[in-house]
DNA sequence: TTGAAATTGAATTTCAATTTCATTTTAAGG
DNA sequence: CCTTAAAATGAAATTGAAATTCAATTTCAA
């Protein structure tokens, strides 16, 4: 993922550089957009939208839900945002700034999301797309088990139903 | 995944392995779920619950989508489905008697959705996982692209919005 | 056969995702 | 600084899959 610009956290400079962005794409930049990229990229991890609606409910209350939706969506069509789906189904959203790509270990005692990167990865992929005759545009690794805090509170391993 | 009886397609015993096994479990065999269970064990591929509830329907009217559901999800804790959930976020189910443990190759234009396996993965999942202190229960890899009909068809790739 | 416990299934609820639409705001052109 | 068309906003409504409720029914162990 290639950033047309180096937004850079808690910099002045951001509203005009989404300024700048958004009107290549016939897009208006609003107070609200402008807010809600602010608090967006100004955290980290991968967050649904009702958590990052309450942190821009917290600056600003009368930005409502459908905003914060609307506008994740659209930074995730101009690349500023990364949508995310895990094996629970919750839609989740990660800064694009925060890195380029990279694969997620997800801890099943206390919800952790870490990241990797790993090279090894790109070659085994490219070499099962031979095998069938893809052509591969991305992918999807998640690993699911126990961080080390968690593998050591309990022996026993509790399974949801 | 070990199954503990090797269930057979179209075998008549079927119904009575799953009485056992289901009964091991403190449940009941009702005739209801073993005409899902039968269906659903004939059939291959990657189905949502609507696609499953369709064709029991068809063969008998009277079940219930609710059973349906209710039925796919015990099926999966006794280990005869297995859930999947790709990036579109809808839960497909897949009989676990297809085959053990393997990832899927999904193709963006016609949704057809490949299986593999790679024993590169598993060796790749562990050093990812003592990097970073990690037990692993499970993985989920996932490729995305093109299978060579699609890849065909158009030069230019249409996107969703 | 009996009856407690489990299951069924239509209807309902839940809840996130998405859409609608009347009102407000933006930004480009005077 | 106005005007205005196009876009954005946000409350409310809608959608749709997943999950639950509950009265009626079925299962199965005794």
């Amino acid at each position: 993922m290639k950033l047309k610009f180096n937004f850079k956290k808690g910099n002045a400079m951001e509203s005009n550089q989404f300024k700048t962005l958004i009107s290549e794409e016939g897009l208006k930049s609003t107070r609200q957009r402008v807010e809600i990229l602010d608090i967006f990229l100004n955290s980290t991890g991968h967050q649904n939208l009702a958590e990052i609606y309450a942190r821009v409910a917290k600056t600003n209350p009368k930005i409502g839900y459908t905003t914060v939706y609307r506008t994740l969506k659209l930074l995730t069509r101009l690349g500023l945002a990364a949508q995310r789906k895990f094996a629970d189904g919750e839609t989740r959203y990660e800064s694009a700034a925060e890195g380029t790509h990279h694969d997620h270990l997800i801890c099943l005692g206390c919800g952790k999301i870490l990241e990797f990167e790993d090279d090894g990865l790109e070659s085994l992929q490219h070499r099962i797309a031979r095998r069938h005759g893809f052509k591969i545009f991305h992918h999807r690794m998640e690993l699911y088990g126990y961080c080390s805090p968690c593998a050591h509170k309990k022996t026993r391993i509790r399974r949801k139903g």
